[in-house]
DNA sequence: CGGGGAATGT
DNA sequence: ACATTCC
């Protein structure tokens, strides 16, 4: 094995990922500024902002043209262009609906989405693109980058290796899913195309707005080289781009050249790779996919509050928006972290559990003694943070709720609390309530604090993350019309996925489960049940009532004593059932036609691209000589050669000759687009947005309940990040929360 | 005349 | 609980 990797060693620093991956990175246009003109198309030819409060933070491409900036004060923007129309966006409820349902669209290509704020998102096509092997290169979509320049598109591929028919494949379904996400939403993006995460969002800008861009590796060079400040590389923000001017590197190309022990005085040393990496876009951060909201917050700032009776009808404000968040969401919170400003002074917080049985009915409904109840937590958690004895001047409150009930985790607290029962309620286990309401007898089964998960290794968990994703759910309206669904593999995969939206999910099951006991569940053809259960409410299944309501009798595990579990209180036997967890048994559906038949083709030709990509490529033979002068083994090092040994040759100059299939345009009239939202709260039940609102009313009032606990605003795919962090932090030195974004694995 | 919000690291 | 970073 070492001696295989020594072999490929110099090969591995020329090529240092290969562009083996196709990423997609989308940027929506003048995102809340769009939204707005979507809600009210009137304003469609007209100059308009987006303020919050005196800041206008975006605004359209119309009031660009006039010279309009983003991030103008209102003040200013007004005196530039007086008849430019403001909006109040300081609510960003639509615009969270938005940008979930866009997320979603994408989530229909494939399941490997990472967001990035509301309105950007990186997909991981790479499976779908190594399914569509054949392309032809004059097909590309939109731009590329060099186009300015007018520089040709190539005529054969340079690399070779098939990166150029991997770009030219993104840039098909770039289009394809903005063309899905305008017809469905009526919302435009920009998209880039790239090889790696950073070059996907480098480019994506590069032609605004409702234009997209693909780079090729071999002008990747050029891209870098042409950014004159290192800030322009996300990940890069003004603390560290500081820290670099003091080492006088301003430009990308400065970073590219300064010595690596220069930044190694300011930096830890993996911050300096990836640094170095970053400045000449190499980038191996795999897409994340994203878990549901860790925390779901509401926010204002105020002029000037300063009474207790403006406390409370401010966070009462927040509260009722709060509460229509986390009914849409549809998870119990357990903890509620509420937030003051002082003015002249910075935030301060506290954060304290939450009893679950503040949400017994579930999220959904809502009645004033639970909001009276949080009100009260609310309220005398504020005194704690503020001195409201003396007089106060604040200028921002906030409330957020976290540590939602996560059902997909393996052994939830209270269920892990369950199974020791020996090591029942002590005195940490006073909760929110206990506190407010003096009522400590009810729950004494909820943990304050929950126990980090065990730990995988990062590294194989973050295998797993990828083995589960093949294919499956992605691309489906572009690729299953296509014959290769005719040569599908199936693969058996254990999947810890607790996704309704995503088949074979075991809360789907948990649902189905109480389907088969209580209703019978026709579904009319197909396979993605679940999909059209909660999708796009066009589903003919039928469902018609059994004759007797016998009580249902869950299987419980195996560790759980059944005579315990009857004893207790149904609230928590309800917590404790969907705290269970299910491992369920997918069979995803795989084209593994990896065989690529290839025809060699030398290349002999070297234009002056290709020329500048090599001399990038010698710059980062020295860079990474350098790091490993001093490194043990990097581990992205480690963790390709292991994967060389079960792939090809990394650089196989060979090309594959055969031609793109079409990719046709069929788009199944979309699901619920954002603009019905209005229609489906009655009485004081909100309904998720993907709940068809006829469908749910029909179902018995229980069944309804489940609905209302599973459903999801976009589907989660893969638990948060987790801690897998550190211990050799040995200098005084910096170790940035860049690390963050430039994360590989 | 410095929004509103979320994730991550210490 | 706070500090940074991103949008
Ligand atoms: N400091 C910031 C940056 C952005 N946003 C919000 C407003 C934007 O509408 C949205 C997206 O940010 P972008 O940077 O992508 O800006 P836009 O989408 O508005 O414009 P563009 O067309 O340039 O992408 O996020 C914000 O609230 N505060
Ligand atoms: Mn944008």
């Amino acid at each position: 094995m070492d001696a295989n990797f020594d072999h490929l060693d110099g090969e591995w620093n020329l090529l240092p990922d290969q562009h083996k991956r196709t990423i997609i990175h989308i940027d929506i246009d003048c995102f809340y500024a769009q939204v707005e003109m979507v809600r009210n198309p009137e304003l469609r030819d007209k100059p308009v902002g987006v303020k919050q409060k005196d800041l206008m933070v975006t605004c359209n491409y119309k009031a660009r043209s006039l010279g309009v900036k983003k991030s103008m004060w209102v003040r200013d923007a007004l005196k530039f262009l007086p008849s430019l129309i403001l909006i109040d966006g300081s609510d960003l409820s639509p615009y969270r609906q938005y940008s979930a349902d866009i997320t979603n669209l994408a989530l229909s290509f494939t399941p490997l989405v990472e967001r990035l704020g509301l309105d950007e998102n990186f997909l991981d096509i790479t499976n779908q693109v190594h399914d569509y092997s054949a392309a032809n290169h004059k097909d590309l979509v939109g731009h590329f980058y060099g186009d300015r320049e007018r520089n040709p598109m190539p005529s054969f591929d340079p690399c070779a290796c098939g990166c150029f028919k991997r770009m030219v494949i993104g840039s098909h379904i770039a289009s394809k899913l903005r063309k899905k996400i305008f017809e469905s939403t009526g919302i435009t993006c920009c998209a880039g195309v790239g090889h790696n995460k950073l070059l996907a969002k480098l480019v994506s800008g590069y032609h605004k707005p409702n234009e997209q861009t693909a780079i090729f590796p071999w002008q990747v060079y050029d891209l870098l080289n042409s950014l004159e400040s290192v800030r322009m590389i996300p990940g890069i923000g003004s603390a560290t781009s500081k820290i670099l001017g003091d080492l006088g590197v301003t430009s990308v190309k400065d970073l590219q050249l300064v010595d690596i022990n220069m930044l190694r005085t300011k930096f830890d040393e993996e911050t300096c790779k990836k640094l170095k990496d970053m400045s000449f876009g190499i980038d191996e951060a795999v897409v994340r996919p994203n878990s549901r909201p860790q925390s779901l917050g509401v926010e204002d700032a105020v002029k000037r509050i300063s009474t207790m009776n403006e406390v409370k009808v401010k966070y009462e404000e927040l509260l009722e928006r709060l509460l229509k968040l986390v009914a849409e969401d549809g998870r119990k919170p357990g903890t509620l972290k509420i937030s003051a400003r002082k003015r002249y002074g910075h935030r301060e917080t506290k954060q304290l559990p939450l009893l679950l049985s503040v949400f017994s009915k579930g999220v959904n409904i809502i009645n004033d003694s639970v909001k009276s109840a949080l009100m009260d937590i609310i309220l005398s958690t504020f005194h704690k943070i503020i001195e409201t004895s003396k007089p106060f001047e604040l200028t921002l409150l906030g409330i957020a709720f976290t540590k939602f009930t996560d059902y997909s985790s393996e052994t939830t607290s209270i269920s892990r609390f369950f199974q020791k029962r020996s090591r029942v309620a002590d005195e940490n286990m006073e909760t929110a309530l206990d506190k407010s309401q003096k009522n400590s007898s009810a729950n004494k089964f909820l943990p304050a604090v929950k126990k980090p998960r065990h730990d995988l290794s990062f590294d194989s968990e973050r295998c797993l993350e990828n083995n589960l994703i093949p294919v499956e759910s992605a691309c489906s309206d572009v690729f299953l019309e296509t014959d290769k669904c005719e040569e599908n593999n199936f693969i058996q995969v254990e999947s810890t996925f607790n996704n309704t939206l995503s088949p074979g999910a075991s809360n789907l099951e948990k649902l189905n489960s109480v389907i088969d006991k209580e209703m019978t569940y026709r579904e009319p053809s197909g396979s993605a049940s679940a999909l059209d259960f909660q999708g796009n409410g066009k589903n003919n299944c039928t469902y018609s009532r059994l004759t007797e309501d016998s009580e249902i009798m869950p299987d419980l595990p195996n560790d759980v004593d059944s005579d315990v579990f009857n004893s207790l209180p149904k609230v928590i036997q309800e917590e404790l059932l969907l705290s269970f967890k299910t491992t369920s048994t997918r069979t995803l559906n795989s084209t593994s036609n990896r065989n690529i038949a290839t025809n060699q083709k030398t290349i002999l030709e070297c234009s002056a691209k290709v020329r500048s990509c090599v001399e990038s490529f010698e710059n980062q033979i020295r860079h990474d000589q350098n790091v490993k002068t001093t490194e043990k083994l990097p581990k992205h090092l480690r963790n390709k050669s292991h994967g060389l040994d079960e792939s090809q040759p990394s650089c196989s100059y060979s090309v594959d000759s055969s031609e793109m299939n079409n990719i046709t345009d069929h788009l199944t009239s979309c699901s619920s687009s954002s603009s019905d939202k209005h229609t489906r709260s009655r009485g004081n039940i909100i309904l998720p947005k993907d709940v068809d609102a006829d469908v749910f009313y029909a179902l018995p009032e229980e069944l309804q309940n489940e609905i209302l606990k599973e459903s999801k605003t976009y589907q989660p795919i893969i638990s948060p990040q987790k801690n897998q962090k550190s211990c050799n932090n040995k200098k005084g030195i910096q170790s940035s929360p860049l690390l963050k974004y430039l994360k590989k694995l």
